[in-house]
DNA sequence: ATGGACGATAAAAACGTTTAACTTCGTTGT
DNA sequence: ACAACGAAGTTAAACGTTTTTATCGTCCAT
């Protein structure tokens, strides 16, 4: 047997398709005792709407694009694993709408950029989100100059105007440098994303206006910018603690650089809350299991995920960007009391 | 302007769309000189295949539904996290084929056979790929019983032959045993994934005969079956390291579970490598960051993933499931002998 | 010469839906 | 009484493909 389709319909009640289509679609067209007729007969029938006759006719796709940035299958990092939840996030979102969620793995910046093109050019997908911002976004500027809607984790300095979410990475970095401060730190390492993204440059320039808030120098040696594995945050442990005048805090962007600057901890045979301390941004509530646990400010993904969805989906129906902007702090989480007993 | 379609080509080359759709799918039924006509004019307009129209003529959909079990969005536990990488393997492995993948996030078990019976029947998706197997697995039923191409990320036991990848649990558990028996230890604690998951009566019945081949008796309080998040390690730890006689290796089944083991440890004043040993599984490589490095066995994700995408499109193709099995061993990577030093 | 087979292309139908344009019929206002 | 109108449906076209069937020469065997 053959998938009932509206001319099934059609001919089980005498209408004509146009009706039913129209029926179906709550259109005001057609009364009230027809439409129940034909939803009648829709379920007797069984009936489910066929999305390629829709895409075909209206030109949508119904597919929302997620872009997500992973490394390349050679080099196995534990990095980007919190897509997966927000992934699940952004797809939970869409759930109740007709919308799914698209797939797009790319190994690079330039690889988004070049998918992104192409899913705009040949409208592979009605919406857009991407990841990995940069202060200046070439992928922003494609997308706005052919009216495309989409959403971006991660803010921009240079664009236009564009519906975004993410963390207030510039209060997080603030109060976190003020409280490590008033606890008696005077050298603070900060380990950075990539100095090409946006939430680098915001953290950076809130750390530096934080240390002048503080009287305190700043030293390009305390800086470091890489991709937040845990990797780096190993080696900038190794080698910041080898300086004449090591840090005795380290804020770490992410849960893979702060697992990673334990590991560095225990290379060099130091011991957290003596030597120094590390405070993280965490956003799979991982932390509580480090040993020992550390202060984290947590985000936890599903909110900023979710808010991707929803804000995907009413740009899609056309609201507009400047209402769709949300910037969440994370909430501090004090795991120790981060004053180091040798300072005391 | 619009967007070029065959009848552009066709209005270009004064041929029918017929012949310029056959030319352009390399139909034997057209002259070669023709088809280079038919390419060059395509390439001068610039055209793309418009899927909308192939998808609503032939019903093909050119998605490949992965479904992705992951605990809702109020639960934020460090859970799920190499399904970032497992997608992005996924997706690249489909990558020159014309096939995207859809996602859909599922909260449970039965949620994901909710999903699995609607795409089935409403063919939302040409091909399948779950995880999380079970030994009797129904959604593996319902694919079979509608004849629909899918491959699994897990083995089953009771259903029939199917597509499938999988890590060899039970050479991993069986090797594993053997080398920390060998050194020494007598009381071996087995953290294993959920009892219906086919891995975890796997690992489970592998577990058991290693202790018959050592002499050891099985001491059901040495095994706890349960979601590998870290506090399942830590909470197993804590109640194991309570007993009597207490275990001197934990065999975590995951990255996840074995960092909570460390928390555990942590707690209980507990020092790897003298009061006990931690082994694990990895999949993503981070085992190497802990604090100390564990014994792990590595399958980088990124195999099993571009298995999985390059078996579910041969799958499609018509190819039988049983050409399409694989069971991938782990690599060992000792990071520790992993001998007691207080049972020397 | 005639018929048939074959090769290359064209014509047309079909997939399932939406929507602009049209018909029909009853109601309203003058 | 009649034009104008509105409500509720219908007709038909359109979206871009693929594929079955038809057409039209050309070549070959008889």
């Amino acid at each position: 047997m053959q998938r009932p389709t509206i001319k099934t319909i059609a001919q089980e009640t005498g209408l004509s398709i146009a009706t039913v289509s129209k029926a179906l679609k709550h259109s005001p067209q057609v009364r009230p005792e027809t439409r129940a007729i034909v939803i009648e007969a829709a379920e007797r029938v069984g009936y489910e709407l066929n999305m390629h006759g829709v895409q075909l006719r209206t030109g949508k796709t119904y597919q929302v694009a997620a872009i997500m940035t992973a490394p390349g299958p050679k080099q196995n990092e534990w990095e980007g694993v919190e897509y997966a939840q927000l992934l699940s996030g952004i797809s939970w979102a869409l759930e109740d709408s007709p919308y799914r969620v698209s797939l797009y793995a790319v190994r690079n910046f330039d690889e988004s950029q070049a998918i992104i093109k192409q899913i705009v050019s040949l409208k592979k997908a009605d919406g857009i989100i991407i990841s990995g911002t940069r202060a200046d976004d070439p992928r922003i500027r494609t997308m706005q100059a052919a009216d495309f809607p989409f959403v971006t984790y991660g803010t921009s300095v240079h664009n236009a105007p564009h519906a975004y979410v993410d963390a207030d990475n510039e209060q997080m970095i603030r109060v976190s440098m003020a409280r490590l401060v008033e606890r008696g730190h005077r050298r603070i390492a900060l380990l950075n994303p990539l100095s090409d993204l946006s939430y680098g440059i915001t953290r950076f320039e809130s750390y530096r206006r934080a240390l002048e808030t503080a009287g305190l120098p700043f030293d390009p040696a305390l800086v470091a910018h890489g991709r937040l594995t845990p990797a780096f945050g190993r080696e900038n442990v190794l080698t910041m603690s080898d300086l004449s005048n090591p840090p005795t805090a380290y804020i770490c962007a992410n849960e893979a650089s702060a697992l990673g600057a334990f590991s560095g901890f225990h290379e060099r045979g130091l011991v957290h809350g003596r030597d120094a301390v590390i405070n993280a941004t965490d956003d799979l509530n991982v932390s509580q299991y480090f040993a020992p646990p550390i202060t984290t400010y947590y985000l936890p993904i599903s909110e900023p995920s979710s808010l991707l969805g929803a804000y995907i989906l009413r740009r899609m129906e056309g609201e507009p960007p400047e209402a769709l902007q949300t910037l969440l702090m994370p909430k501090l989480i004090e795991r120790c009391d981060d004053r180091l007993t040798a300072i005391r």
